[in-house]
Formats: structure tokens, C-alpha cells, sequence
DNA sequence: ACCGGGATGTTCT
DNA sequence: GAACATCCCGGTG
């Protein structure tokens, strides 16, 4: 099942995502996840950096979680979290590296009504996609994402380039919710973007 | 506003 | 048994 760009949005090419995820993620900044009719901004990214990182769920190799880590880039690793949320990543560099670009925070801009109906606890816009679990909600990705492939438009997702340039001086920070290699600044948000995560 | 606890699948000790 | 790439709600000030 493929998805139907609009005139003037070009889908990312399988090159884009071909490096590490440390180069791919501040270029993300800007970029547009589509999933069927919903779609957001990309305005807040952190990147997990394979068997390099002991933060990445990649670290101590493959499990039947995060296999599809290890597979081509440009597929969606999406994962439970606290046994409650699905969190959503980019598959980034050759395969089997497995390092990924988690995708922290959106801003909405397609389908905000649906957004409103699938996250009842939002009261504003910006509660919509401020945080990884709530952005997976909000456009009801799931565990039947896990895999799909971003530069096919498999299964309603994929990522595209509107013509919105990066922000040429992207917010850098360290990353949010870990407790080993705190120190790494691998984080990356659109200056002054409401939608960025609280922390 | 700030803080504490509960929810609970997957993975590792 | 415990930690975990989180979020929500209800308490307090």
C-alpha cells in the first residue's frame, strides 16, 4: 500500500537515510511524517548510535524487539515502552549497523482533528505531539508499523521533504530519559517550537 | 507551578 | 526481580 504525495513534496530516497544517524537526524528537523491522512513536522530528534552506544537498544545485539534495527535504513523501528507507549524510530547507515533516529516531538499539521480523537487527553494543539509516546499516538502508530518501509510508503507512513529547509542553527542537547551515556549531544529540536518535549 | 506514583511488555541480572 | 529512549493524574503550594 503505497501513499500519494502532494504536488511540491518529494518523499526522502533511500540515499537520505544511508549514514549515520547522527548525520540524518538534524536533517530531519523540517521533514514531514506522514501516516495515512495525519501528518506532523518534524521539530525534535534524538539519535541512538547502534553497538557504539550503550543508550541504543542495538547495544547487546539483536533481539526480536529491535530486528529491525538491524535491517535496511529507512524502515520504522517502532517499540513498546513502559508498557505502555509505542515510541517510533528511523532505521539510519548500512545495514546491519542498527542505529536508529528517535523521533521525540512533531508539529501537527494534517488530520489535527483525528489527532484530537486519538489522544483525549490533549487540550491544546501543542499536546498533540510534544513527546515520543504521545506523536505514535497521535497518528496511531503502532505495532503493526514496526518495519514498515518510510521510502515505499509502506502501510500509510513515510517521510517527506515539503521544501522547508533544516534550521540552520538547531537547538543541540543531551538526550532525554537515559542513564548511560548521558553526556552524548544527540539530541536535536527547531528553536522556540512549542511542540518540543518539556524536560 | 512542582512533585510522586501508577500503568506494565521486553529485556537482562 | 529490576530497569526501561514515557505519560497521565491527583496531590500540594
Amino acid at each position: 500500500m503505497s501513499v500519494a504525495t502532494e504536488p511540491g513534496e518529494r518523499r526522502l530516497e533511500r540515499a537520505f537515510y544511508r549514514r549515520p544517524a547522527v548525520d540524518v537526524a538534524p536533517e530531519l528537523l523540517n521533514k514531514v511524517l506522514w501516516a495515512g491522512p495525519r501528518a506532523g513536522r518534524i521539530v525534535e530528534v534524538e539519535a541512538y548510535m547502534g553497538s557504539h552506544d550503550p543508550a541504543s537498544h542495538a547495544f547487546r545485539g539483536p533481539t526480536p524487539r529491535n530486528r529491525v534495527m538491524f535491517g535496511p535504513p529507512g524502515h520504522l523501528y517502532v517499540y513498546f515502552s513502559y508498557g505502555v507507549h509505542w515510541c517510533a524510530n528511523v532505521v539510519c547507515g548500512e545495514e546491519g549497523e542498527a542505529s536508529a533516529v528517535l523521533l521525540r516531538a512533531l508539529a501537527p499539521t494534517e488530520g489535527i482533528e483525528a489527532m484530537f480523537a486519538a489522544r483525549l487527553a490533549a487540550r491544546r494543539p501543542r499536546d498533540l505531539c510534544s513527546g515520543p509516546g504521545k506523536l505514535t499516538q497521535a497518528l496511531g502508530i503502532g505495532r503493526d508499523h514496526d518495519g514498515a518501509d518510510l521510502v515505499s510508503g509502506d502501510r500509510g507512513v513515510d517521510v517527506r521533504d515539503d521544501g522547508t529547509a533544516p534550521p540552520a542553527a538547531p537547538v543541540v542537547a543531551r538526550r532525554v530519559g537515559i542513564s548511560v551515556a548521558v553526556d552524548r549531544p544527540w539530541r536535536w529540536y527547531v528553536p522556540g517550537d512549542p511542540n518540543v518535549s518539556r524536560r
